[in-house]
DNA sequence: GGACGACTGTTACCGATCGTTACACAGGGT
DNA sequence: ACCCTGTGTAACGATCGGTAACAGTCGTCC
């Protein structure tokens, strides 16, 4: 268990778009499961953590694998709102609700630690520290939704594309895997849906960034050949790593 | 006191876009007050409340005016992110950090309710309540955000407006006012900002839900004839008041 | 009071970007 | 082997942005 809880002292907040975003630090899990039932739950690939409508109890913590959290409206349009993994928190947007109001679906096999919420709530009141961690994290969600949006307001499609690359780069260095060469665990539709582009354009733009010498691409392996151009391109000063 | 308290334990959560959201309830700013100082300050339209790089030290509720927050990136881009008014919170995206992430900005004269922020976490250690309801503003300040996000990644521009408006008249609504016949306290372009298009769209669109009679538009003066086409338009059910 | 100027809003035209549609191909699973 | 999904490519078209010129409103100054 001590184990464990050191993979999620992650402070990796959320999808972090263009700016990087501070984090006041981790949840601590070990200590917070002496005053609460923390379960573990695994899922596989294409299962769902839950879905909206169904009754909250719980908010989770990504311990392994890769989710997406997808908005949807009463007339069937639907947007995927963010992508999870290692040290990200799954559920928050559904506080203070009766019900939870997205689904939330495993892209890879996963592994969720489930922290009930009243919970973790009355867990507060003796650990001062979590409540400090907890509304900072939930902050840190707003921040990283609100950066989207700017972007996905003022940048073009093949530029939102480079962003959206420069931004898994960097949350796969913070977990300590390589920024240069990862797998993409989505499908084109799911990053154009995030994107608010269609699966076409996303396919297009990689294309065009592949032929700029810019990344390599082959289906779901990417190569991030120049990471300054890229982030370039979105719009980001070229933060030297 | 006991007047101005009652008008803060609104319960209008955010802006609040296609689907509306549930709210636990409202900051008791009464009882509040008995364990932090509360400052009142009254901004003059065009002030700033804060810019984006002052240190941080309170987070705000709004009780009189409209107000715009703006996210900003290194290179220069802009854009209006959410509009504020009476009962909204104001700043909770900078918690956690040392320094606020974006501009607030008055477009009408304001006041705001200044309620220092490391105090108000100690506050929730004696009143268990308000921790429930600063985690529940928190989280509805991102599902109003995502519920945007997934309105400007999947409606057309005319729709969008139309989505805006419908806000606009909720807003009102809860507020008290009437919600057929309003005044936009934002020019074309912070629309236009907010949702992600350019001004003379806005006005394209405006100008053709006129045409249409959904709508009468002399400027900033808004009257809503076909509340229940508007609602169609942007993807929601036409919830009949 | 009237004229000027700045700002905001409106409209038109043109062009670029991105969506639409269609089809071909690769890969994985059964 | 087969199908099915996901991915890549291309031609066409619609929406929205870019640019510009004009109108209406407000404030200021004379």
């Amino acid at each position: 268990m001590n184990a464990l809880a050191a993979y999620a002292t992650n402070p990796a907040p959320a999808t972090a778009p263009p700016q990087a975003m501070g984090s006041t630090g981790p949840i601590d899990v070990e200590q917070l499961s002496r005053h609460v039932q923390v379960v573990r739950r695994k899922l596989a690939a294409g299962q769902h953590a839950y879905r909206a409508g169904q009754p909250f109890h719980a908010i989770f913590l990504v311990h392994a694998g890769f989710l997406k959290t997808c908005e949807l409206s009463e007339d069937g349009r639907e947007r995927v709102t963010s992508f999870r993994m290692r040290g990200d928190l799954v559920g928050v947007e559904s506080i203070g609700l009766a019900h939870y109001a997205c689904d939330v679906v495993a892209l890879d096999d996963s592994e969720i630690w489930e922290l009930p919420y009243p919970p973790v709530l009355h867990a507060c009141l003796r650990m001062p520290e979590l409540q400090v961690r907890l509304t900072a994290a939930l902050a840190g969600e707003i921040r990283n939704d609100r950066a989207w949006m700017l972007a996905l307001g003022t940048l073009t499609a093949e530029q939102r594309v480079a962003a959206f690359l420069v931004d898994m780069a960097e949350r796969h260095l913070r977990l300590g895997f390589s920024p240069r060469h990862f797998l993409l665990r989505m499908g084109r539709a799911d990053i154009a849906s995030f994107l608010g582009l269609k699966h076409e354009t996303v396919t297009r733009a990689l294309t065009k960034l592949d032929r700029l010498q810019c990344i390599d691409v082959q289906r779901r392996d990417i190569r991030l050949l120049d990471t300054d151009g890229l982030r370039r391109m979105a719009g980001q000063g070229s933060t030297v790593h």
